[in-house]
DNA sequence: ACAGCCAGCTGAAACGTTTCAGCGCTGCCA
DNA sequence: TGGCAGCGCTGAAACGTTTCAGCTGGCTGT
C-alpha cells in the first residue's frame, strides 16, 4: 500500500516573488497562467493567444526573469556552450582564430568556452575533463602532439570534436589544416631564388605537426636545389615565443662566419620577431647581412622593426569554418544531408615584405 | 478522485547502462549502492567506507561515469563557471589579463567563459544576457564607456560584478583601474624633458575614462611645463588599432612643418605601432626626427621596428587580483571575514626604449 | 442537433544531481 | 541488559525547465 497525501501544496517558495531569481513558475503565477504556457511563450509564442502572450510577456519583464540554462539544458538534454582549446592564448593567430569561431558560434546563440593549454597535455586534459562536465555540444580543438585518448572519449561520448590547424588521424572525423608543407616550400623557394646558400630552420623537426611538415617543406624545397648536406641548418628553440626566437638568434651568431646561415625561416611569426630583433639589437642588418622568413602572417609581422615576409595561414576564415563545421556535426547535419565528416587542408600563401628582399626591391607594405 | 497508478516503475531507462552518458544513477546500479551513496563519494569521501567508497569508484571508471554540471549546479544553486567580457581580444593587452583570470579561476575548479565585446554596447549586452542565463557565478568586466543598465540589473540579482581597469562608480563594488592620470603624466614628462615642444596625443578626450585619464594626465604635464596653448595636438583615431595609428600618422605628417609635433603620445601600443610603422614608411626617422610612447607595454612594444617607450600596466597581475575579488566576493568573503568591497588602483610605470630616446642613450631592451 | 475537430491551455513527468531525514546495526557505557 | 550514540547507508524531495497527453469550449459541417 502506497501513502498518498490527501492534498499536496506545490508551492514550497514563498507566494512573494523573490526578484532575484524568478523562476518560470513566479510568472506563470503573476500572470494567472500554467508554467506550461510560459514555456510555450518563451519556445513556440505562435502556439499562444495573443492576449496570454502580452500578459505573460509584462510578467517576464515585471520580474525580471531570465531562463536558467542549467534547467534548460538538463531537461532539452543539449547545452548551448561550445569549448575552443588553443595552443596559446598569447598567439595573436589564436586569438584571430578564436575571433572566427566566436562570430559563428554568436550567431547561432552559443557560448564559448575559451581555453588556453599551453602546449601542455595535463593542462589539456584538465580543460576537456571540465568541458565533459559542462556537457558542451562540442569541442574545438588545437591538440598538443600526441591527439590523447581524452579527445577519443569525447567522442565516443557523442560530442562531437573537430581539429584545429592539425589534420584528423582517419576520415571519421572533421579536421581543419593547412597545407605547411606548401608553407615551408614557398619559403625556402623564394630565399633560395634571392641566392641564400645557407638557411636555418627555427623551429625543430619534432613536436608539433604542424612545424614538421613546414620542416618537410624546407628540406623538399633545399634539396630541389642544391646538393650541399649543409645548405640548411636547424635550431629547435626553447618555446614557440618571442624569447625563443631571441635565443635562437644568438645561438646562430655564435656560428663560425662560414658556416653561418644568411636567412631563417620561422616556424611562426613570433620566433621571427625575436630573431629580429636579436639581429637588430647584434647590428645585423635585416635584410641585407640577415634575411628573415615568418609563419602564420599575424597582423604584427606587418608592424615589425622591418616588416616581416610571413606565409599567411586564413585563421580567421579557419576558425569560422570549423565552427561552422561543429555546428553542423552537433546538429547531425543541416536537416537536408546528414553530416559527413570533412577534412579540410587551406593553402598558405607568401607574403612578401622587407626582411627577406633588398630594400630596392622594397614591397608595399601592407 | 485523483487517479493513482497501482504500481510506479521507476525504470525508464533500459537496464542495460548507456557508455554515451552513464548517470549517477547507473553508477549506483552497478556497484549495488543508493544514488546518494555515490554523491557522497564524489563530494564527501571521507563519509563513505573505504570498501564502498572502492566498489563506487570501479563502478565510475568501468561506465566513464562524469559529473553533469548542469544538473549538479540546478541542484546546487550555484554553476562552476565566471564570465569576462573583454573590449578587444586581439589586444595582447587582454589576453595577458585573461590569462590571470584563468590561472586563477581554474585554479578554484572554475571554467571561464570569454567573450569579446569589440567595444560595443550591444555586443556587450547580447554577451551578459547569455552569462545571465548561464548563472555564472560572477563576471570581470571592462565595460563599454557607459556602465550599461543590464550590469546593474545582473547584480541585483545577486551575481558579483567586478570591473576591470576601470574605477568603480561606487564604493558598492569591486573595481580594479590604473593610475591613467599618473601614466599620462609619466609619459608627457618624459618627452617634455627631452626637449619636445610640441606633443600630439594620440587618443581622443572623450569615449573611454581610461583615456580621458591619460588624456588628462598629458594636459596637466604640459601645462605645468609651458605656457603655449599650442604645444599640445590631440588627434582621434579611428580605431585604437594599429590602422587607427597609421591612418593618424599621416594625419600628422600632412599638418605645415612648423606646427607639426616632434613626438606623439599614443593612448595604447597598438596604435603607437602603427604610428612608427606609418613614420618610417614615410621615412621619418624614429627617434630622431619624430619621438613615439605608448601605452600598455604588450610584448610587441618591445619587438617593434623601433623599441617603444611604453607606460607599463601591470596585465597579468590585473587578472589574477580581479579573479580573486570575484571569487571572494562571490563566496561571501573568505570564511573568516566577510567580503569587503574594494576599489584598487595601481600605478603605471614608463619602460623607456629607443623610440622616445636618441641613439648613444639607448637603453637596454628588455 | 450532434459528432468531430481544433485552438489554447493545464498539469505532471522527467532530466541528473545534492541534500537531508531517518533507519538499522554495532559497540560502549551505566 | 538496556539505552544510546554514531556510523554507514537509503530513499525521496527539490532545483527550473521542457514536453506531452489530455481537458475544455467554441466552431464547422452535415
Amino acid at each position: 500500500m502506497i501513502p498518498v497525501p490527501d492534498r499536496v501544496t506545490v508551492s514550497p517558495r514563498p507566494a512573494e516573488e523573490d526578484p532575484l531569481t524568478a523562476s518560470i513558475r513566479d510568472v506563470a503565477g503573476h500572470a494567472g497562467v500554467s508554467v506550461g504556457t510560459v514555456s510555450n511563450v518563451l519556445n513556440r509564442p505562435e502556439a499562444v493567444s495573443p492576449a496570454t502572450r502580452e500578459r505573460v510577456q509584462a510578467a517576464i519583464a515585471a520580474l525580471g526573469f531570465v531562463r536558467n540554462e542549467s534547467a534548460r539544458h538538463l531537461r532539452a538534454g543539449r547545452s548551448r556552450v561550445i569549448g575552443l582549446i588553443v595552443l596559446d592564448i598569447a598567439n595573436p593567430f589564436f586569438t584571430d582564430l578564436a575571433r572566427g569561431v566566436e562570430e559563428v558560434a554568436n550567431a547561432a546563440g552559443l557560448a564559448v568556452i575559451l581555453c588556453n593549454s599551453d602546449g601542455q597535455p595535463a593542462k589539456e586534459a584538465a580543460h576537456l575533463e571540465v568541458l565533459t562536465e559542462q556537457r558542451v555540444q562540442g569541442v574545438l580543438i588545437t591538440p598538443t602532439p600526441e591527439l590523447s585518448a581524452e579527445i577519443d572519449t569525447l567522442r565516443t561520448r557523442g560530442t562531437p570534436v573537430v581539429l584545429v590547424d592539425r589534420r584528423a588521424n582517419g576520415p571519421d572525423q572533421c579536421a581543419l589544416a593547412v597545407d605547411d608543407v606548401l608553407g615551408g616550400r614557398l619559403a625556402a623557394d623564394h630565399l633560395l631564388e634571392a641566392g641564400h646558400e645557407r638557411i636555418a630552420f627555427i623551429g625543430g623537426t619534432g613536436g608539433l605537426p604542424q612545424l614538421r611538415e613546414r620542416y618537410e617543406g624546407v628540406v623538399a624545397a633545399v634539396r630541389d636545389h642544391t646538393a650541399d648536406q649543409d645548405a640548411l641548418t636547424v635550431l629547435t628553440p626553447a618555446g614557440l615565443t618571442v624569447a625563443g626566437g631571441r635565443e635562437a638568434a644568438s645561438r646562430l651568431l655564435g656560428l663560425p662566419a662560414g658556416r653561418r646561415p644568411t636567412a631563417a625561416i620561422c616556424a611562426n611569426d613570433l620566433l621571427a620577431l625575436g630573431v629580429l630583433q636579436e639581429m637588430v639589437r647584434q647590428g645585423v642588418r635585416v635584410p641585407e647581412e640577415f634575411a628573415i622568413v615568418g609563419y602564420d602572417d599575424i597582423d604584427y609581422a606587418a608592424a615589425a622593426a622591418v616588416p616581416l615576409t610571413s606565409v599567411r595561414k586564413p585563421r580567421h576564415e579557419l576558425g569560422r569554418r570549423a565552427a561552422e563545421l561543429l555546428l553542423d556535426e552537433a546538429a547531425g547535419g543541416d536537416g537536408e544531408h546528414p553530416h559527413v565528416h570533412q577534412q579540410l587542408v587551406f593553402s598558405p600563401e607568401l607574403v612578401v615584405r622587407e626582411s627577406s628582399t633588398v630594400r630596392h626591391r622594397r614591397a608595399a607594405t601592407t
